[in-house]
DNA sequence: AATAAATTGCAACTGTGTTGCAAAAGTATA
DNA sequence: TATACTTTTGCAACACAGTTGCAATTTATT
């Protein structure tokens, strides 16, 4: 199960143009691993600490850039990355899912099958992308 | 016309039971004569730099809490505030609207008359909040 | 294996948000 | 209006988040 995961992260690194290095392929292991979106802080704490904090950061841009991750909108400051299962390319991420935040376990989940829905704004608004998200109890907590 | 807006400040502080001072009508009008969303490093630049750091944090904290203020979601570590017009109450924030990003002008405001969009999540799902962010260009822009 | 290119880790720095506490401002009462 | 009481503010100090330049290391290429 490990290896086969390892040959899908090195098939995705190889397919962005992106070198194979120890750091990467751990930080899309743990994107795997995980059910959810991840913050900064957990990469240092999943990881053993055993990168560097700026490697971390640039590592998550360059995931960004290349469309292998996408943001996911939050109130406060911490910033969410989830990976990107299908619709995003580079530099232009279109996430046309909705994102759920739950209140009891504070996990924030893809929901991959939920369609963004049709929205008609006031004339004059040119609309290039929507984000839901949607806060409340997980499958899980319920 | 400022007195007009001062009268309505004081109102809006009295009825939270709130002390009129001069940091809150400072920043209440700062809201009412932007057209968009704030965030705090805006509140340092445009009063003038008069009032310290820490108290437009805890300034911003007490309006959220008496449901004067709302946050808007980000993607990034920014967090942009907006003035309720109507549906929030202390301790509950319901924002039944969307909230659109410029992409030129870097704006963000509310767009009061355009109603969150109902949405049908997975089975287990309990939903307790929508929240809507549109990206693309403004009015203003177009 | 040698070379060239890209990535990483470190140091130093800037910016953001928090807490405790004393001074100042606001409110209530006489 | 003067006084006492309560709340808010500003300062200092701190903790944490994110960025940049550069040298050392790792990865890819020949
Ligand atoms: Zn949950
Ligand atoms: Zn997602
Ligand atoms: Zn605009
Ligand atoms: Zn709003």
């Amino acid at each position: 199960m490990p290896s086969k995961n390892k040959e899908l992260i090195t098939e995705l690194l190889k397919s962005s143009k992106l070198s194979i290095t120890e750091t990467r392929v751990k930080i899309l292991e743990l994107f795997l691993k995980s059910n959810g979106a991840l913050e900064h802080a957990d990469f240092e704490k999943l990881s053993g600490k055993s990168f560097d904090r700026v490697t971390i950061y640039r590592t998550l841009q360059t995931f960004l850039d290349k469309g292998i991750v996408h943001k996911i909108p939050t109130t406060d400051t911490s910033v969410r990355y989830a990976i990107c299962r299908s619709e995003c390319r580079e530099h232009e991420h279109h996430d046309h899912h909705v994102h759920f935040r739950c209140e009891e376990c504070g996990s924030t989940q893809c929901l991959e099958e939920t369609d963004i829905p049709v929205l008609s704004l006031p004339k004059g608004y040119d609309v290039r992308n929507v984000e839901v998200v949607v806060s409340g109890v997980c499958k899980a907590c319920h």
